[in-house]
Formats: structure tokens, sequence, C-alpha cells
DNA sequence: GATTGGCACTCCGTGTCTTCGAGTGCTAAA
DNA sequence: TTTAGCACTCGAAGACACGGAGTGCCAATC
């Protein structure tokens, strides 16, 4: 059968009307919406042939329509508007993102926060590392005799520090030769190749020195791992309980239990498709059982050179695709320019130690 | 009207049913649990006692009775059992908390994470700070020749990082020689007095010089600001939802919301009783809106010389109190013990710079 | 052939009524 | 003081009818 371009408006008319009420719609109404100046008849034919397409489905045998999973998907790919930000919104939207620079962690935290307030859904967001991490330089600091500070920065110019205590005494000279040997053996590897070096060092150098080389590259260790272990955050969970589809606490729970990431097994397994820098995700479309009647409309930034971030609404099928994907997009924008403006160094250069 | 004996163990055994089953205690269950040898009637003439005197309520002429906020009060203070903690459990917190030492705020947060999990409640959990912090010491680590590292310490043994970019080119001496100004003139004082300083600093210094510092010094109140805000986390909130006094959205929301701290406005505002190191709020007992009811039990424990943490536990008025003050209070023990070992160092000793 | 009005049918949600059961309060007897 | 008995209350759950919204189909119309 062929989708002709009345069906197209009336199953455009169906889909956002659906999404501003939630209820089904009956023909009588789409003849009013729809703007064609034809009988509710008519569009029942209509519509009875769009259910048999598998782009509208009707609950109950005398309910109205609601749009499928593959209607949405029909929606989003060809017959939804631009929607146009206003002022306003993008206002909002740069007032929000003035955040100082911080941490990349808050940083992120706060931006998903930013993003559920102005969009009204929950969000997740995300970094990931497009190649391999590596230290790319170690700095030790004298704080007392018997403790120091390991500042760890990596080639994404990542920057943490943790205070390492040692049962022996230590001098500055003997730091100075610590952080030479860090520099010189320690960088630049992976967190296999560490490991590696690590043991063979354990052979040749003496005990205490090497106990404490092993301290710090433990520390870097785990800061890679972290860095690769892709903290996700999210926020607005509790945006889920506006919407009608989650009066039933069974829909709410799982999802507010995956997104809140409280299973440490279960968690967001989102396949973002990196040749485009937005991805919706439509219901059944989503692997993640939590989400089949959920969908997920995600947009990647870049964070310097070697990361990158996804931030992603969460939302019934039934979301605002137009406004989301409108704001969305602009917030991405938003965070590539801001992370490119060089608030964050980038990571080339060359290894410029004291 | 006395509290007899027999009253106390009537009111006990209600409430304990009442904690397991969250269904209104009739006198008929009440005669076989309480483990009197009297009948119903006479139990239904004790809690008519019970219910005059404000310690059991009726939602209905005809249902059976229900705690009220000071019959849990008055369990809580005299009647509760010391749960014991079995060896499974303790096992499992021990497990649960050998957790890594990293930056408070991450610490903070998993210890959260881990006390939600063993509690099945939600869990808040915060740090505030004795006195006013200050900073200890900076130091500034050169990356290239326009970005540096600034590393911050507070008197807390906090230690944060920041990369700061310039736009002029930078030598090693001149760092140096700004490292001894910040630890010289920006060393223990308070918010005001390091803003008061740096104004001080602006008239009498080379425009290039001071612009450097007064990025430094930024960001050190930028730090200092962040500790004193009192960072609330929160984990688990989705437990909420497993009990059915929450099954109403109504209910559950404005909790919820509180809880994941997405109104800025309305923060968790959490009188603690200093003097003691346990504290329970029932119900109307909180001040908050949000938590009429709801009860909330909290610890303290100690971080370092200068700083404590709260930990707390939120749950239905009718939560298992003596299994919650049992695991927390051996929670909030572990934690100050953990802190306490010294792999956090204390606030004293002499500024040691490099 | 497409469109339309008409009509019977389906199904949900609502309101009302009844029944059932659990629990109480009271009274009188032990 | 305790207990048995009994009437009473009230909510929960089931049965039933009703109205409304929407559909599908058919026959008439353009």
């Amino acid at each position: 059968m062929e989708l002709t371009e009345r069906k197209k408006r009336i199953l455009r008319a169906i889909i956002e009307s659906y999404i501003a009420t939630a209820e089904p719609v009956g023909s009588k109404a789409v003849a009013q919406l729809a703007g064609l100046d034809v009988s509710s008849a008519t569009i029942r034919n209509e519509m009875a042939d769009l259910t048999d397409m598998g782009l509208l489905e009707q609950p109950h045998t005398s309910a109205g329509r609601i749009p499928s999973a593959s209607g949405y998907r029909l929606y989003v790919n060809e017959l939804m508007d631009e929607h146009q930000l206003t002022m306003q919104e993008t206002q909002r939207i740069n007032e929000a993102l003035e955040m100082r620079m911080e941490e990349l962690d808050r940083v992120i935290d706060r931006a998903g926060k930013v993003l559920s307030k102005i969009s009204d859904y929950p969000v997740f967001s995300m970094t990931s590392v497009k190649d391999i991490v590596t230290v790319r330089r170690y700095d030790l600091l004298m704080v007392e005799e018997n403790a120091f500070i390991a500042v760890v920065m990596t080639d994404t110019s990542v920057v943490r520090n943790k205070i390492i205590r040692i049962p022996d005494e230590l001098s500055e000279p003997q730091l100075q030769m610590l952080s030479t040997i860090l520099n010189s053996s320690f960088t630049g590897l992976s967190m296999d190749q560490m490991r590696q070096a690590l043991e063979k060092m354990e052979t040749h150098s003496t005990p205490g020195a090497f106990r404490m080389i092993q301290l710090v590259v433990e520390f870097a260790l785990e800061v890679l791992g972290d860095l690769r272990r892709q903290t996700i955050h999210t926020a607005g969970i509790t945006h889920l309980l506006e919407h009608p589809e989650y009066k039933s606490l069974d829909k709410a729970k799982p999802l507010m239990r995956c997104l809140s990431n409280e299973d440490d097994a279960a968690r967001l397994p989102i396949p973002f498709d990196g040749n485009q820098n937005m991805n919706i995700l439509i219901g059944p479309e989503n692997v993640n059982e939590a989400f089949r009647d959920t969908s997920v409309v995600m947009a990647s930034y870049d964070i310097g050179d070697n990361m990158r971030g996804v931030i992603g609404v969460v939302g019934p099928t039934r979301m605002d695709y137009a406004k989301v994907t409108a704001r969305l997009s602009y917030f991405a924008d938003s965070l590539t320019r801001m992370f490119g403006k060089g608030e964050l160094p980038p990571a080339s250069g060359p290894d410029d130690l004291e």
C-alpha cells in the first residue's frame, strides 16, 4: 500500500496530538486537526490503512489510535518539522551553561542537570575516550616527612591528585628522584604496559623505593581505569514521574533503577552510532529491556582531541522529538564550542617537566 | 493514664507487626503476637487506652490500629531491642567499605551507595566543616609556556587542582616566584580575608603578575566555597518505590524531588543535634513539608580534625528502626575508623613547602 | 472510484448497589 | 478485672447498568 501525502498528514496529526495529550486520537479529532477538508469517515478509512501498515496501533477495539514505534520512526525521519528555538530558550541555555570550568566530572554532571531542567526529561551524560589514554606526566609534592601528593596528568589533560602516605620518612631529593623515574619510565604507556614495567622494576630496585613507585603507579592506573570506565551521570530522573506513561510504578521502577545506576550490572547499554552526531532510539529499538517503552535522544560532542561526551534525553516514546532534538543539538553544539574554546588545553604539546 | 508494662508490650507488638506488614493490626492478631495470655477483648480495651493516649491511630473506625508518630517515638526511645548485626551483615559492610581512598567527594558518594544497598532505603550523605577552612598551601606546576596546573591544599587536607591557561608566556622562575607570593600572602586566610588581600595586592604589583595571582586565588576561593557548600549526595532513591506508602506517586514525587536535589531551592534542611551521634526524626518531627510521612535516621562521623560527615537513611515512618539504627551506627563507626586510620592525613602539621 | 452519512457494535470508565468480612465498642456475666 | 457475646461501622470487592467515544461496514452520493 502506498503512503500518500494525505496519509502522511493524518499520521503526523495523530502523532502530534498524541505527543501533546497522551490520549488515543479518534477519527473525528483528526478530521479537525489535520486541516484536511474531509469527513471523519474518510479519515477512518485512512486510519485503518495506516494501522494495516503498522504505523498506528489501537489499544482497544473502540479507542482511538496511537502511533506505533515505526510510526514514530517515520515521523522522526521524514515528517517532523524543525523546531526553532525561541530567543528565550537559547538565552536560557546560554545562561545556564555559563559554568566555570572545573574538574571534567563536575562539568559533565552540571551539564546534565542543566539540560534536564530545560528539557523537562531525565538526562544521562557520559564521556568516553577515543583512543587509549596514557599518563603524560607525574608531579610529586612533599607535604610532610611521610606524606606527599601525587599529581597525575593524562595526555587528555585530565589532572587528578591523591595524598600518599608512606611508612618511612622521605627527603626532598628522594622525592625528586622518584619523580624522575616515574616520568621517564611510566609515561605514555598503556595500562598493561605500565603493569609490566612495574613488575620488571621490582626485580632491580630497592624495596623502599619500589614501594613508593608502586603506590604512585597504582594511583595512575586507577585514574586511567576511571577514565576508561565511562562514568555515567544522570540528572532529573524524577521528571519521568511527570508523564502519564510512568504513573504505574511497575513501568517507572526498572527504568529509574537503571537510570540511577543502582544495579552495577545493568548499565545503560547505549549504542551510539558515531557517524552522525545525533541518535534517536525509539521504544523497542533499545536493546535494554527496561527501555522498551522509552525513547532516547542523544548527541555527542567533543572534549579536547581525544575524548568525546555523549549526552542524552530519556522519555516516553511519546516524547516531543522536535523540541528535544532542537534543544539537544543546540546544547551539544554549545558544549563542543565550550570545550573547544581552550578552557581545557589540547592534548598535544611536549612533556614539559619541572 | 499510666503506661503499664502490658500496654508497652501491646504497643510494641503492634509496631513491630506494622513495621513488618504495613497493615493495620487488629486486636486478635495482637493477642497472638504479644505473647500475653489474654483474650482479644482485653487487648481491645488496652488498645482503646493506647489510642486515647495518642500512641496509636485508627485509619478508619473498623480497621486495625497503626502506630502514631509519638508511638514510634516511644518505641524508639524505650521499647526497641538492640538489633544485633549478624556476622554476614558486618562482613558485607566491611567488604563493601573496602574502598580505595580517592577524592573525598567520591568516597562520600560511594559510602552512600553502599549503605543504601545494605539498608534497602534511600540514603543521603553530606559533609560539613566544623570551622572555617583555609588554604594551607599552593603548588604551581608548569605544563606549557602558557599553561600551568594550580594545586591547592586546604588545612583539612583536601587537594584540588585546575589547569590555568594564561595569555602570556611564563618562565619557570616566574612561576616559582608566583608560588612564593601565594604561599606567603594567601594561606591561612578566610575567604573574605583572601578577597581583601587580593584587592590590596592589585594596587602595588604589575598587572601581569597580578592577573595570574588572581586566577589562582579565584580558584582557591572556588574550592573553599565548594567545601563550605555542603555538597549532598543521595543514593538509592528508587528504594522508596518499594514501600507501599509511596505507591501513590503524589506521595513519592515531592520526596524524590527533594532527595534527588533537583530543586536548588528545597535543600534537605536537616537539623543535626551535634551532642549525640545518632539522630532520629519521625514523621512530623521533620520540618520539611515533603518529609511529613517520612522518617530520617542519621549518624555523624569524623573526617580528619576539622570535618564531619553526616549520613542518613530515609524511609517511611514505618521503617525498621532497630535494623536501620544498628546498621547505620556500625557503618558510621567504620567510617570514623576509616578516616581516622590516617588514609587522609590529619589537618595539623607545619606548612611544609617545597 | 473516492467520499460521505448512517448505523450497529465494541469496549471502557463510571456510578450505584449489595454483600462480605474484619474490627471495634459496649454490655453483662464470670 | 477479664471475658464472651453481639450489634454496629466502614471499607473492599463484586455485579450490573449506563453513557460515551470510537470503530467498521454498508449503501448512497458526487
